[in-house]
DNA sequence: TTCCGGGGCAATTTCGAAAATGTTAGGCCG
DNA sequence: CGGCCTAACATTTTCGAAATTGCCCCGGAA
């Protein structure tokens, strides 16, 4: 709303809000976006929206209907198993990668993005905490990065954020969980050196999750 | 111009347009997009412009500075390397598990695929021939395809548009070359259930592509 | 001369209304 | 009673103008 203050457009800024509403679950998955509505909630014209709906739309948040509006994208089990396969599929490459051209910067950049993400906590008054989630991705993104190749990396990333919708649309049945050893145990295998383990714990690691979104019902992964 | 009989929207036929012209170097990388001009060009109001015009950021294809409107895309040799590197990985990856899943369908389709540009000629009067672009690209699409990872797929395809960009870009100076066997080679590889020596073919056939654009020289890749 | 500030111009961004399209409901005909 | 046409409504899409912002140049002071 202070878009004076960060030289953002309007448009993006609702494209930020958008994006955060359809993760966090306060849009449900199918849900339809009507533009009065929208105007309201967003409070802004015609214009920006559409302009933030169609960044949405091309990076598969939204999808479109020609001539007959937006929706949120649907979610659902087979698109969740496959996005779990993709993503050990690519980020094992890229970590096979990264750890051939021993990269020390990225090294350390990930050994940081660890070190962070152990002193947070994952939720904080018992709601999730916006901190942790980002120093989550951090992490994960870090093991990635050291490949070099930016594209892949972003890419690795815009997957991670896919998960983590799926997994905040089941935040409220989750249980207990020891990611931080899991997390402990990908990165000792990284600094290792040794890709084939580092997969198989981010495998598992991701398989843990595929598993409790899973356990958590259905129910919480329709659209309406 | 007709969204009449092809019911997209305006926005959607421009952003066609658009990416049509950026990937086939009417549109130059580096240059300024202007709106009273692209009104002119393509015919239209500001809105669906802009519309067009923030697809195509979050595609990749064109940068926006806040405030400062939108330009072509750049290219550069570093790029245009880790371009080649990323391809190499994804696809290297998606090709040995779509080995791995035997899928039947999968093979006929790249079998099709290549069967059908095979027909087809680089050049038709000297000129690029879309027919063949088209079938190209959905001969690569399909090596990777087979791993029945839409978003992989969806990745790898939007990779190939980028590499495609830079293709077109020194087209003018391409020397001969036997496209023909290369492709024919990388599909007896990818039958004979062989993902390293896929790999390595397919690895050789960008690499050749790359040196043959980094020989065009400098200049065809620039910003103005 | 150089640096800072203000004013005018150019371009982007946003708004509200008009046009186009899809949707639904009700009436008419078979 | 069922199916189709039509008309009214809801919604998306597009347009042109207004508002905002960045940019450049010029003038004045140190």
């Amino acid at each position: 709303m202070k878009d004076k203050e960060t030289g953002l457009t309007r448009a993006t800024s609702v494209y930020d809000s958008i994006r955060r509403d359809i993760m966090g679950g306060e849009i449900r998955p199918g849900e339809r976006l009507l533009f009065d509505a929208l105007r309201e909630r967003y409070a802004c014209g015609i214009s920006p929206l559409r302009e933030a709906l169609n960044r949405l739309y091309s990076e598969g948040w939204v999808a479109q209907e020609e001539q007959r509006g937006f929706r949120a994208a649907e979610t659902s089990e087979d698109e969740l198993r496959q996005l779990v396969e993709t993503r050990v599929l690519v980020e094992g490459a890229a970590i096979a990668a990264a750890l051939k051209r021993r990269d020390e910067a990225a090294e350390e950049h990930l050994v940081l993005a660890f070190h962070r993400l152990r002193k947070a906590h994952r939720l904080v008054d018992g709601r999730r905490s916006e901190a942790w989630e980002r120093l989550h991705k951090a992490f994960h993104v870090a093991l990635v990065a050291g490949a070099g190749l930016p594209r892949a990396t972003a890419f690795c990333s815009q997957l991670f954020d896919v998960a983590e919708r799926y997994r905040i649309l089941c935040a409220a049945h989750y249980p207990e969980r020891n990611e931080r050893d899991e997390h402990a145990q990908i990165l000792e295998a990284y600094l290792d050196g040794d890709a084939d383990r580092t997969v198989a714990l981010l495998s598992a690691h991701y398989t843990v999750t595929l598993n409790m979104i899973l356990a958590a019902g259905p129910e919480n992964r329709r659209a309406d």
